[in-house]
RNA sequence: GGGAUCAUAGCUCAGCUGGGAGAGCACUUGCCUUACAAGCAAGGGGUCACAGGUUCGAGCCCUGUUGGUCCCACCA
């Protein structure tokens, strides 16, 4: 009796988890500093605490495992880093709402407070989301779990944040920033959006102080801004303007009075070529006021409605204060005209209000000088994209960098650790909490900035921080720099530059070799998944209903790195059939282990060519699947096991086989038991990295053990294992195979019926192969004639004659086939052969072909020519005969 | 405005450095053959967007055109 048993059917629930709990127990995720071995390392994205498990997160992390396990299996110390992101903005909303529906308000229960229910919130759901990682079969290590606001990570936070202050690269200032109103903080350029928006252009008169009559006429969509303009810039060429460039306007609603100033800024060719200036509410104007010290006036409140500025405006929102202005615009005979005009407008990636530019005093890091060594590094090998078009969004991103605002107006996240004397003000920035003393006056009480960090701050640090920095760990030494970092194209800006820059500055390295990016998981008429249209699909419900497998089959199969992907349930049902398909080849394989006994060796010489030909092609695929894996093409990788597994190893190497295991006396039946338990346990660990769940159990119970796939040796290839000779045989074989079912089936000869084929062959290896694996031909004479016997795929029930394709074999029985039909076939054949021989001779004959390509391939070229040849005068001769 | 990327079978997509057009689904036909009908076998279907060029040879390289997608961007 087995130690496992397969259940008839393949069912993947309850399985699953079973399994998982299993290497769980048995500590197979862990992964320690071992000298003995490389180490391989993975660092998880980590998904925010309040999220739960969708698409995007399903192919990231099934990307991540497969690499993980197959490194693993290949003998490195594998490890694959987890955790989560407190995700400042995104948590606070969702415990604001839901404080808010129990009718509590964040700002009444004050910071103290409300922090107390973020961590409950953290306590409760922050594991929500790893437990459903588990599901997918994700074999991250665990017991080395993290958290952005854990105190390891949080005191790199600080340690950073005091370093770059000391060397000057985080300053603070008040510059024009990216303010939500609803959200009520700042933020950084990377969380805007941009979308089109309808809109008008309001061409607008301002009079030109002391000539009565005269007026400057400006284009503006934003008119409710003019109440903070503190001037009107042309452009100092525009010979238009030239005489007004010095004089002084009135701004009106208002009556303050602005300058004319020139700046190089203004488009002459767009709007009017005047520009109402201002500073407080436009970044390019700001720059500007910057240039030409005007005064920047602040007529918003945080909530975007005009504030005590703004006379009898005040109070209003900015919109029903732009229709109020235009209005006594229009009333006071200075609105121009209104024309339609669609513009991009900013606004928040989260909350999609519409950003609102403002000077305020923020912290910000500057760029330039870290930029310049993100920019290196990605020249050198020590940072690569794949695919490597991506570096060029990299590059363009960091070339066209703007200082990063790095404070936000929020409670939940690393507190800014600067700190101001209550007594006279001074600022200390420092680690460890507020000082004793201020160096200034000698003050005791300080208070620390209210301000928190932008979240992708400390997820900027997530590779080392980790990992124990700034403490010099073992682990630290022993697994970073990381190897690979697993990655959507959408957030590079946000998170893989900060992380290269970071990473350089303080650690002088780069924080992974390999960016593998993917695309978006999208639904099945190729739109985004999204909360807001209802398509999204929740892959623990295809868990549930297909497997784990089955979905990380779908996800990674046809899919080139970088590129998007439709979601089809037809493709995941596919995919599960695949998992039935293993399933029951592996059933059929155990059934007849329990007949007979499997030997543990096999003497090569009791190989068939059939053996050889699935050993060798087996050996192959271990080849080909390494060399995908290692170029990330995890898609092409899967795709040829999965080619191999159904068509090679199912439709054409277990069907051969049957008559020898079905068979008492077969001396060659021990063989071809061993070769199946052989190829189908090498099958098996190619494909575990994609499918971990259903080969453990295939594994476990072809081996009959507890051992686990997950820790046995990846395949290599071998030479000894190498059988071309055999290869190229069965090839041919499979060819006439498949030469005869097609003749039949145009026949139509029903199934039932035997009949004698005679095989012609000059090729007596090829009647060598017929004879031994007597797949098709159960009972032999010796050649030329042959005896075919039906069999329960229906391979070559009936004689047929038919001139083989790409064969030296040649079975007449004319009185069988339909003449017409066949010199149709066969005047299609020599058209194609006709081709070849074109193709072939005028490799041959290219200089440049036979000087530069491998001799092998040039003596393949004369083979095939070869064969070509003689398969054309069979084809002449033969029509010659039909007609 | 700048950049990236795509165009291959009815649909969704693979096709690595140029050397015999592929998969899944869908479709047609025949099979409930003792591993699997979630299966087996046979088949139909493609001037690889268009126009040039390089080459003995182009789906792949070069130039241009058309059409789509995405990202970035301060044109008020």
């Amino acid at each position: 009796m087995r130690k496992k048993e397969l259940a008839k059917t393949y069912n993947p629930s309850g399985m699953e988890d079973q399994i998982y709990r299993n290497w769980e127990e048995k500590g197979y995720f862990h992964a320690k500093v071992n000298k003995d071995k490389k180490p391989f390392t993975i660092v998880m994205p980590p998904p925010n605490v309040t999220g739960q498990l969708h698409m995007g997160h399903a192919l990231d992390n099934t990307l991540q495992d497969i690499l993980i396990r197959w490194k693993r299996m290949q003998g490195y110390e594998a490890l694959w880093q987890p955790g989560t992101d407190h995700a400042a903005i995104s948590t606070e909303v969702r415990v604001t709402n839901t404080l808010k529906d129990k009718g509590i308000d964040k700002h009444e229960i004050g910071r103290e407070k409300f922090l107390e229910y973020c961590w409950d919130w953290k306590k409760e759901y922050g594991s929500r989301i790893l437990t459903q990682l588990k599901k997918l079969g994700s074999s991250a290590d665990w017991e080395r779990e993290r958290f952005t606001m854990d105190e390891g990570c949080s005191a790199a936070v600080e340690y950073v944040f005091c370093r770059l202050y000391e060397k000057g690269y985080i300053y603070k200032g008040n510059r024009i920033i990216n303010w939500c109103p609803k959200c009520q903080t700042s933020l950084s350029d990377a969380e805007v959006e941009h979308e089109d928006q309808n809109g008008f252009f309001w061409h607008i008169n301002y009079p030109v102080v002391g000539e009565p009559g005269r007026f400057v006429e400006i284009a503006t969509t934003r008119p409710e801004t003019m109440l903070g303009d503190t001037a009107v810039a042309v452009n100092p060429e525009d010979e238009r303007y030239t005489d007004l460039v010095g004089k002084t306007l009135e701004l009106p609603l208002t009556g303050r009075q602005i300058p004319v100033i020139a700046d190089s800024y203004v488009d002459k060719e767009f709007g009017t070529g005047c520009v109402k200036i201002t500073p407080a509410h436009d970044p390019n104007d700001f720059e500007v006021g910057k240039r030409h010290d005007l005064e920047e006036i602040n007529i918003l409140n945080d909530d975007a409605t005009m504030n005590e500025l703004c006379g009898k405006y005040t109070g209003m929102d900015r919109y029903e204060a732009r229709k109020a202005i235009v209005a006594d615009l229009d009333a006071m005979g200075l609105l121009v005209k209104t024309v339609p005009h669609t513009h991009a407008v900013g606004t928040h990636d989260r909350c999609h209000t519409t950003v609102e530019p403002m000077v305020k005093p923020q912290w910000f890091v500057k760029m330039d000088e870290m930029a310049k060594a993100a920019l290196e590094v990605v020249k050198t090998d020590d940072l690569n994209f794949v695919p490597e078009h991506f570096d060029k969004t990299y590059i363009h991103w960091l070339e066209n960098i703007k200082d990063w605002c790095i404070s936000r107006q929020l409670w939940w996240g690393h507190r800014i650790p600067a700190y101001y004397c209550d007594a006279c003000g001074e600022m200390v920035v420092r680690q460890g909490g507020a000082p004793a003393v201020c160096p200034k006056c000698g003050g005791t009480h300080f208070s620390q900035d209210e301000d928190l960090l932008d979240t992708w701050f400390s997820s900027a640090l997530w590779p080392f921080s980790t990992l124990g920095w700034p403490e010099k760990t073992p682990e630290l030494e022993y697994f970073y720099p990381t190897d690979v970092l697993v990655t959507g194209y959408d957030i590079i800006f946000f998170w893989v530059i900060r992380m290269v820059f970071s990473a350089l500055e303080q650690t002088g390295k780069s924080p992974f070799k390999y960016v593998l990016i993917h695309g978006l998981v999208r639904d099945d008429k190729g739109r985004k998944m999204s909360k807001s249209l209802g398509n999204g699909i929740d892959p623990l419900e295809i868990i549930e209903k297909y497997g784990a497998d089955a979905l990380r089959l779908t996800l990674v199969t046809g899919n080139a790195p970088g590129n998007d992907m439709r979601f089809y349930f037809e493709r995941v049902e596919n995919s599960r059939n695949f998992a039935n398909k293993i399933w029951n080849a592996t059933r059929f394989i155990l059934m007849n282990f329990d007949k007979s006994e499997v030997p543990a060796e096999i003497d090569p010489a009791q190989l068939t060519n059939a053996d050889r030909w699935i050993l060798s092609k087996v050996n192959t695929l271990a080849k080909e699947v390494t060399e995908n894996m290692d170029r990330f093409e995890l898609g092409i990788a899967v795709q040829k096991v999965y080619d191999f597994f159904w068509d090679e190893f199912c439709d054409w190497y277990i069907e051969m086989v049957k008559p020898r295991l079905y068979s008492d006396t077969d001396p060659t039946k021990s063989a071809a038991l061993w070769t199946l338990k052989n190829t189908l346990v090498q099958a098996l660990k190619l494909l575990h990295p994609f499918m971990p769940f259903i080969t453990e159990a295939l594994y476990q119970s072809v081996n009959d053990t507890d051992d686990s796939i997950m820790v046995s040796d990846w395949p290599v290839w071998r030479q000894e294992w190498s059988f071309e000779a055999e290869e190229t045989e069965i090839e041919t074989i499979k060819d006439a195979v498949r030469a005869i079912r097609a003749v039949r089936t145009s026949m139509n000869v029903p199934p039932s019926r035997k009949a004698r084929v005679f095989v012609v062959s000059p090729d007596e290896k090829i009647r060598e192969t017929f004879e031994k694996d007597r797949l098709f031909f159960a009972s032999l004479s010796s050649a030329p004639e042959v005896i075919v016997r039906a069999d329960r795929a229906g391979i070559a029930e009936d004689a047929v004659s038919t001139l083989i394709h790409n064969a030296s074999i040649f079975i007449p029985m004319e009185e069988l086939v339909d003449v017409a039909k066949e010199i149709e076939r066969l005047t299609k054949e020599k058209k194609k052969l006709e081709g070849e021989l074109n193709r072939s001779r005028g490799m041959l004959h290219n200089e440049k072909f036979l000087s530069k390509a491998p001799a092998s391939k040039v003596e393949e070229e004369k083979a095939k020519l070869a064969k070509y040849e003689q398969l054309m005068e069979q084809v002449i001769e033969r029509l010659g005969q039909l007609s």
